[in-house]
DNA sequence: GATCATAGTCGTCTTCCTGACGATAAACAC
DNA sequence: GTGTTTATCGTCAGGAAGACGACTATGATC
């Protein structure tokens, strides 16, 4: 017998999505411009309502699917075969204050999403817009009151400074740094995400020898590559191994 | 102006309680048996519907003070004081999947509670009957089909998993464990929250070392005590610092 | 009161991990 | 060839942790 519907109030559930991407050395999050109030105009989390018959997870990987055409992988899948164009997808945090949204009741199910860099910047999801943007600048306070404010709508700045302090601290102790890579990787490459995402220098010799040392961290695929200039580099895939121990720990402040 | 109602569908939203203790050399959860279908009878987290007013963390509060009289700490706030009976809380993870509550869409925002051992083992929630069982118990696969199921009611015995499993890892690198802890404590007593909550032996001498040696985690109160037997052990109370650099890492497998 | 059991606390030793950094290797640009 | 860039191997010192010995201070037992 369903519920007295009186019993409780009314609420909508959406999903949002923190998408986090290395480009060019600097770590970039997913943000479309909004087409319609409130905060019109202004960039937000890509993100939408929950449908009927719809699993959270689902919800958030077909969002994903929508805005980048990125297939989530599943986390169950021990992800062995070589992960084609595929992104790891898990749940954030849910954000409920009310008033959070003008409108009404709304409980977001936020989503952290880490994809490789795209071929294409330009996502193409229903949104009128859609763009990387390093996260410093999306972290950037309300600037003044200019007609285009760079801060995000809603409290998503909040959402994303927690996507972003997951991922940071979430590769020191899990190989998920690699789910910033193409399928196949360098170790300098890897070296590049960490430095990125921490925002930090790393020493090439000691990051080497940390993640080649570290059993089922790495494959070793036969190739090399010299896409980044200097000597040939061996190429790796993201070995089996999902925890990092002991962990990879960020330098001191 | 409002959503278009038919624009989404509407969702109940919910709070569970995962409320952890020590108790005995053992870690416990709070269950509550349910009085009204579905699963009458059955054993279930601690929960209710979020209000039209509630924040997600104030109505998880609210439950938790209805439900076992703690009052949470209030994570903003330093916590420096000699913090009275009250309990750490924090949010766990969100839990939608359609058809996880046979009557209607319900989303339940599961939160993480860890008390210090009640003097009353019998909380006074609004609930018919609670009880404090250890989670090996309510873990436990689903019983034959007698009638008094121990297992847990909906997928409450999944959100008990990962609250469990998230208290589990939170104390290896958070000052967490003294959540478990009276104010003023021993350095045995805080081992032995170790030991119930990772269900291994820990060396007295080095697990010493360890807290001793960490600043800022334990502050000396000057008192003593004798109530474990054995020689008298100084008393502390939990520092200021609230992450554990290095963590102390659980034992191997 | 002597002995024993129980807990707590201080040290030692070895091993592992890390940070700092020197040195060599293999490509490309000129 | 020379210089530049990136990759990779090696060495060394310091810190942290596991294993474990030794001593201390209580209450319980004989």
């Amino acid at each position: 017998m369903p519920y007295d519907p009186s019993a409780f109030p009314p609420f909508a559930v959406t999903v949002d999505l923190v998408v986090l991407t290395v480009r060019s050395h600097s770590l970039c999050a997913l943000a479309v411009r909004r087409g319609e109030p409130p905060f019109q105009g202004r960039w937000a989390l890509p993100g939408g309502f929950v449908r009927e018959d719809e699993d959270l997870t689902q919800a958030a990987a077909r969002e994903l699917l929508e805005e980048t055409g990125l297939r989530a992988h599943d986390p169950a899948a021990p992800a062995e075969p070589p992960q084609e164009n595929g992104a790891h997808l898990e749940q954030l945090a849910t954000y409920g204050d009310p008033g959070r949204d003008p409108r009404m009741r709304v409980v977001s199910v936020a989503h952290l999403a880490l994809a490789p860099d795209l071929p294409a910047p330009r996502p193409g999801g229903d949104a009128g817009d859609a763009r990387w943007a390093p996260v410093e600048e999306l972290l950037q306070p309300a600037g003044a009151d200019r007609d285009q404010d760079a801060s995000l709508a809603f409290d998503h700045a909040h959402i994303l400074a927690d996507g972003v302090e997951r991922a940071r601290s979430k590769i020191e102790y899990s190989s998920l740094a690699t789910a910033f890579c193409p399928p196949e990787f360098t170790v300098g490459e890897l070296r590049r995400v960490y430095e990125a995402v921490w925002g930090v220098a790393l020493d090439p010799r000691n990051f080497h020898r940390k993640v080649t040392g570290t059993p089922g961290f790495l494959v070793p695929t036969g190739g090399t590559t010299t896409r980044q200039g200097g000597r040939p580099a061996q190429l790796f895939r993201a070995g089996g191994a999902t925890l990092l121990n002991p962990p990879m720990l960020r330098p001191e402040v």
